[in-house]
This record gives C-alpha cells, sequence and structure tokens, in this order.
DNA sequence: TCTGGGGTCCTAGGACCC
DNA sequence: TCTGGGGTCCTAGGACCC
C-alpha cells in the first residue's frame, strides 16, 4: 500500500505559520519578480484566483479583497520542507521525496504495527500539523497513480478529514468516477483534449481503456502504464531517498531578470552567478558534469512572430564541478549566442550529463591542481553556507569593476522574513 | 507597465556500423 | 532507375509533473 503525503497550499501556509494574522485571510505567493501567482490559500482560489495566473491581471481582484499576496521566500520552504520530510522519513520504512511538498511512503505491512492505516495516516496528519503547523491530505491506495488520486479526493472532500483509504474495489470505483480526468496523474492538456473528444472524460472511463487504445493516445507505453495504475496493477514503484536528499541527473538555474538588459556585461553577471549557483548544487550531491547548455530569451509576449530562444551547448573535456571552470566555459558560450543589439529578458545555464560512480575513479588521475581546486570549492561553499548566499563569487558574477552589480536581479518587494534560516531575521516572540 | 523556475521520461529519427 | 536488413547510440522535442 503507498501513501501519498501532499502538504495543503504549502507556500501560503509556510507563511501562514509564522504569521497567524494570515489565518483565515485570502493570500497568495508569487513567483519570482512578483509576476505570477504560485500559491493560493482557500480563500483565495474561492475568489477566483487561479494557479499560475500573472498578477498584474487579477490586480483589483486582489485589491478589491485586500488578498495578501506575499513575494516567495525558498529559504523558508526549503527548510520548513526538511521538517516535513524528515518526521515523515520516522512513520515508514520508506520515503520518496517526489516535491518540496509531496512525499510517498510506502506502508506495506504495516497494519500489524499501526492497525487501520487510514486511522495511522490521521496520525501521521495530525502530528504534522503539530510539529509544523502545516496542514495534508493523504491518499492511500495500491499504486502511485491511485495514491494521487486518493488524496485529490480527500483534498475537495471535507467530509473525509483530509484521508481517504482505497482497499476495496467499490471504494476505488466510487473514488475514480469523482475525478475528472483531467485531474489524473500523468493527464495533462493535451491528453485530456484527446480523451474527451473520444468521450472520456472521468477517471473511471480511463480506467476502462483498452491497453492498445492507451499506447495509441497517450505517449505509448506511459499511456499503457497509467491505465494499468488505475486498475489497481502498480507500474511505479518507490524511488526511495537515503538521506532526503535527491540525485538529480540535471541542475538548471535560469531567471527572468528585473528588467531587459541589452549589455553584454550585464547578462554576462547573471549567467556567471546562475554557472555559479548550478556548480554549488552540483557539488551538495557530490557530482560532476559533462555538459554545460547557456541560453538566452526575448521577451515572448505580444511580439509577432514568437521571438527566439539562443541555446549553445558544450561537452567538457572532463567532467568537472569547479565554478571558475563551470563559469569560463558559460562565458564563452554566450558569446556565442549573444547578438549585440538584442534585448534579453531572461537566461539560464544547465548541467547535465554527470558522470557516475566508475568514471569518477578516473578522476583520481586528472591533470595536476584538481585536489587544490576541490579543496578551494570546499572552502567557498563553507563560507556561503557560514555567512550567508554569496558572499564569496567568482569575479565575473559580481559584474566589470565600476559597474552596478546585479542589475539582472528583479524585485521581491513582499517577501516576508527568513523566520527559520537566517539569524538576522529570526522570529522574535515578544514577552 | 506587469507574464516563474525547476524537473522527469519517452519517442522518433538521424548517424553510423556490419 | 534499380539500390537489404539489421543493430546501437545520440539528440531534439514533446508530454508530463510540481
Amino acid at each position: 500500500m503507498f501513501a501519498l503525503v501532499d502538504c495543503n497550499n504549502f507556500y501560503v501556509s509556510c507563511e501562514r505559520a509564522f504569521q497567524p494574522r494570515l489565518e483565515g485571510q485570502p493570500v497568495v505567493v508569487l513567483s519570482n519578480n512578483d509576476g505570477c501567482i504560485v500559491s493560493r490559500s482557500a480563500e483565495a482560489k474561492a475568489l477566483g484566483i487561479k494557479m499560475g495566473e500573472p498578477l498584474f491581471q487579477v490586480r483589483s481582484l486582489v485589491e478589491q479583497h485586500g488578498v495578501q499576496a506575499l513575494s516567495s521566500n525558498y529559504a523558508l520552504y526549503g527548510d520548513m520542507s526538511g521538517r516535513v520530510m524528515g518526521y515523515l522519513a520516522s512513520v515508514a520504512p520508506e520515503l520518496e521525496i517526489y516535491s518540496i511538498d509531496e512525499a510517498f511512503l510506502s506502508l506495506h505491512g504495516m497494519e500489524r504495527w499501526h492497525g487501520r492505516l487510514d486511522d495511522y495516516a490521521r496520525r501521521i496528519r495530525r502530528e504534522v500539523k503539530r510539529r509544523t503547523h502545516i496542514p495534508t491530505c493523504i491518499g492511500l491506495a495500491p499504486t502511485k497513480t491511485l495514491a494521487k488520486l486518493a488524496n485529490r479526493v480527500a483534498k475537495k472532500d471535507p467530509a473525509l478529514g483530509g484521508v481517504l483509504l482505497l482497499d476495496s474495489p467499490e471504494r476505488r470505483q466510487w473514488a475514480l468516477e469523482q475525478v475528472p480526468v483531467e485531474d489524473v496523474w500523468g493527464v495533462g492538456r493535451q491528453y485530456a483534449t484527446k480523451l474527451y473528444s473520444l468521450g472520456i472524460s472521468t477517471a473511471a472511463g480511463l480506467a476502462r481503456c483498452s491497453e492498445a487504445m492507451a499506447r495509441r493516445h497517450l505517449g505509448g507505453v506511459v499511456g499503457a502504464r497509467l491505465v494499468r495504475e488505475l486498475q489497481g496493477y502498480p507500474c511505479h514503484h518507490l524511488a526511495p531517498s537515503e538521506d532526503g536528499s535527491l540525485a538529480r541527473q540535471s541542475i538548471a538555474c535560469t531567471r527572468t531578470f528585473g528588467r531587459p538588459l541589452s549589455q553584454f556585461e550585464d547578462v554576462l553577471a547573471a549567467v556567471a552567478a546562475f554557472a555559479s549557483r548550478a556548480a554549488e548544487k552540483l557539488r551538495r550531491q557530490e557530482s560532476a558534469a559533462s555538459v554545460l547548455t547557456v541560453f538566452l530569451s526575448q521577451n515572448r509576449f505580444g511580439t509577432t512572430p514568437p521571438p527566439h530562444t539562443r541555446s549553445a551547448q558544450v561537452t567538457l573535456p572532463v567532467a568537472t564541478s569547479d565554478t571558475t571552470e563551470l563559469v569560463r566555459f558559460a562565458r564563452s558560450l554566450l558569446g556565442r549566442i549573444w547578438q549585440p543589439g538584442s534585448v534579453y529578458v531572461k537566461a539560464g545555464v544547465i548541467l547535465d550529463g554527470f558522470e557516475s560512480g566508475e568514471q569518477k575513479q578516473l578522476s583520481l588521475f586528472a591533470p595536476d591542481g584538481s585536489e587544490r581546486t576541490a579543496r578551494l570549492m570546499q572552502k567557498l561553499d563553507a563560507l556561503n553556507a557560514r555567512f550567508g548566499g554569496n558572499s564569496v563569487q567568482v569575479a565575473a558574477a559580481i559584474g566589470a569593476v565600476g559597474r552596478q552589480p546585479g542589475v539582472w536581479k528583479g524585485q521581491q518587494r513582499r517577501r516576508s522574513p527568513a523566520f527559520t534560516t537566517n539569524w538576522n531575521e529570526l522570529w522574535e516572540i515578544k514577552a
């Protein structure tokens, strides 16, 4: 039996955990540059504010109803996520951290120790709330896809008290009939449109599909597995994370600038900073990358024909996690795609092609100096961990001498304090 | 005026080989 | 003009996820 634990309105709930005045209020959390809505409280949803909607399009609604709009504070959310996941890791033998606010648990055979699994889930839910102030819903079912579906039903139906267990054919059928097909895990816009045109509008309808039909219309083997999972035959297993961290196969750092940029030095400073961040993440998971991509985008709104994203990629002679080296390659790739006179709104750096364990052995014989570099990078990470953010950077990330630094950075006018992660912004308890 | 930032997996098709 | 039948590896792009 799988359990999916999903935090409700996670970013908003994190903010509320430290700002009780937000309780009961319509609240939204905004994306980078305060651009789009990425998390909504129930009250904000009730006002008709949609997920992913640009703030400026709902400005009047926000003002009219006094919606609290907060800039995102990822240091806070990451820290809160760690607390929730840390507790969940203690309630089941295996945990797969699926995203910042969701985890799959394997509860196989746990009835023996904990009695009815839905009762056990209710206790977990209560305890997460008590420890972190984060509300959750829990779906329990024989497959991951059904656990997602159970979770979704539990979330929509208050009578269920946040927990739904699908342990009989009747319960399962009942739940499948509740859920529109577009809300099934793995069915996006394209597939939903296709399914509706085939007369399939609910999860129950999709579960009745033949394998041939699923293969034909839903991306081959992906669709076949999806239908099997809805029928109760597990095709996806748990990918447990040993220490709570996830080893990624690619690492990206991309941002929309605070304002459009046309000076090479300004964009270079951004790209160098992105490469540095990506290298940091890379070292944290003890990987080394052999493929580096840099891209630049122009404004994609209100222009015809749609403007391009230019990108360039290089395969490195030797996989590395050395910031200075990655920044050097990133700079040269940027030079390749840079077009003087163009105006750019966004850039990004992507690391790929991580080396495997055996390949890493070879680096023992890497050119002289690699060990020195490794020690330097350790010190760099330690300093930045201790003094915060970007205390120590490579020069290119700061920008040319005499230029204003970080002009690519956006504004976060509505950010809450970093209650848990910054000494200067600790939560104050007034006596 | 203002429009996010990460990730995953799979497939098709081309290059290349025998 | 006719011009096999495999196999592998790689990449670009599409679809999905939160």
